[in-house]
DNA sequence: GTTTATTCTGGGAGCGTTCCCAGAAGTGCC
DNA sequence: GGCACTTCTGGGAACGCTCCCAGAATAAAC
């Protein structure tokens, strides 16, 4: 099998123009959805378009019109948390079905990091793409920075540690984990603990304040077991941990999904029936929340909007509209499932 | 925050000619690491391209060369496994890798279903890209039939089903099947059984011929049951229905961790300690493995290797070389973990 | 009917490359 | 020194679009 062009010969603005008896410049104008243009010479001209099967060579347009009309999705390697997050292909989904809204293209930003972020810098500033998108950003990511310093029309799904002036997406953390502690709560649980994680970020503080506000009166610090990562291992460490302090628990919020996992492990291997003794959620609805043993109550991100909002805040600086750079919280959803 | 241009006036290759002192031609030649350019001739314009910080416009050289030095990754929604795949993250990195040493971009190419295989067909025709890489394509995906008709540059991650003329890229599944049998026998199990699926594909039959060949003459027919789907549920159904053909099983090969954790789900419940009374492998090394208590001994895909042999193969087949459109099959590994 | 504003159209110029041809410079051989 | 190569260089033309200006056609106002 050898390569072959896809099309012998392109029909170009001008072929168009020729069949529908029109100039360049009316064909320009319809395809870009121009005023001025005359009702009789916009049909002739789409007309012409379907007959000789023509579309737009994105090349010429870019070059002529000095940009890209691609959108970025930095993905910062090995740094960054995309292989991990669960999250990943829908907010993936969410960026494009906005992008190619706008007729932009999603072009992926795959960024070494063992080159240094003078090549980033170069990458983002040479044309390539008109704007970018950055998933999950650690702190002191070095593209954050430099996105900062050169201007681009930019925004970030997820929480920013450390970056300033340009626009994010996430989650309403302190209502989401209020709603779902409350409704723990309402399935007569009196003593309800909480494993939180991540107390060095906001999301992970709000989260914590969340379940605060939730309990009111009943709210009992002794029942707060921190751990610093958000992992597996912090659940079953935490839940060993909450049950010697509180033996009588019956109610238990992770602040993740996987965290979660681990302190159902820990539940049945005390020999604790969950939901029955022991009321369990989590946070995130990601593949953790459907494998685990019974399947957790969680809260679900709704990733696809996420991708999607950022994008379009990206497309919004792109037409020069002024946007808001503090964040943009969307709504989340309680997923009710068995373990609680 | 406004949308800023990223810089006010980028160099140009005449910009590099003028400070080199040659001509635009040279520097081209240049450029594109052509014979013919004395030594002195390239010091000079290498010099003069950090100076004035040139970066090349894609977008010219795509007019110029009427190709987009672009692969598409078709991601067909929703049809596709896009979302389910575990290990897409890692396929999407291994391609971007390959396509970038090459200098060519990645761009998304997501399909939206509810359109026609005409507009694909549209698509891909568009030069927007130069070839196109299809991650698990199912059975009577029109993309693939789109891409055949049309002879364009492609391959694919994961088994074709009826697709003709189209190299991929996929694993061994017989000798990933036997090795980790193999395995499984070596830590003294006598009864060994298999919950086989997707009998209906070559992956399916060779998974089962694999774990058949291991076994040799020990082979047991009444040891093997059969699911349609690779999923949790089929592995609990399975399971039970193998204990009870044979109370005496001491091993299990899984032909998908999904599976895998539901055998372990039914053991559990039976009373029978893993890997003590009973070894239990999986396939495929997602997230199950590493999920299921205690985590699944596995096969390791090769994932990032998976979508770098598929770009190099669409790259290959760009420049002109006749490729082999039958499959590749990677070598896999063998994860061992505690349940077995 | 004339003037003035508005709507519409054609086509030149330019975007930054690559391609290719013509010619200059260098090398080797008789 | 003359001739035939080979190596190297410059620059015109083209890629297919958008931008923009000048002017034509039409509508509105006097």
């Amino acid at each position: 099998m050898t390569a072959r062009r896809a099309a012998a010969a392109r029909a170009t603005i001008n072929d168009v123009a020729a069949v529908a008896g029109v100039s360049r410049g009316t064909v320009s104008r319809v395809l870009n959805a121009e005023a001025y243009v005359s009702e009789a010479a916009r049909s002739a001209v789409m007309d012409a378009i379907s007959k000789v099967g023509y579309v737009r060579n994105s090349a010429a347009r870019n070059l002529a019109t000095r940009q890209s009309h691609a959108v970025g999705l930095v993905v910062h390697e090995p740094h960054s948390l995309f292989l991990e997050d669960p999250n990943i292909g829908s907010i993936l989904l969410g960026i494009n079905s906005a992008l190619s809204d706008a007729d932009y293209q999603l072009v992926s930003l795959v960024i070494d990091s063992e080159r240094d972020s003078h090549r980033v810098a170069e990458y983002l500033s040479g044309g390539f793409v008109d704007g970018v998108i950055i998933v999950s950003a650690r702190a002191h990511d070095p593209i954050a920075k430099v996105v900062a310093e050169l201007g681009i029309a930019a925004a970030f799904v997820g929480h920013p540690v450390d970056v300033e002036g340009i626009p994010y997406v996430g989650i309403d953390n302190f209502s989401a984990a209020k709603a779902i502690t409350t409704r723990l709560k309402e399935t007569g649980r009196r003593r309800i603990g909480m494993i939180a994680a991540g107390l060095d970020r906001d999301s992970g503080q709000d989260r914590m304040a969340g379940f605060r506000a939730a309990l009111g009166d009943a709210f009992d610090p002794e029942l707060v077991v921190t751990t610093p990562l958000y992992a597996h291992t912090s659940g079953i460490d935490g839940m060993r941990l909450l049950l010697d302090r509180a033996p009588d628990v019956d109610g238990v919020f992770a602040a993740s999904d996987a965290m979660a996992a681990g302190v159902l492990d820990v539940l049945r291997e005390v020999g604790r029936s969950v939901p029955g003794d022991v009321g369990v959620v989590g946070f995130d609805d990601s593949a953790w929340a459907t494998r685990a043993q019974p399947p957790l109550s969680t809260v679900h991100q709704p990733a696809g909007q996420l991708g999607r909002r950022a994008a379009e805040s990206v497309l919004a600086q792109l037409r020069g509209e002024t946007v808001d750079t503090a964040g943009t919280f969307l709504e989340t959803a309680i997923v009710w499932r068995d373990s609680a």
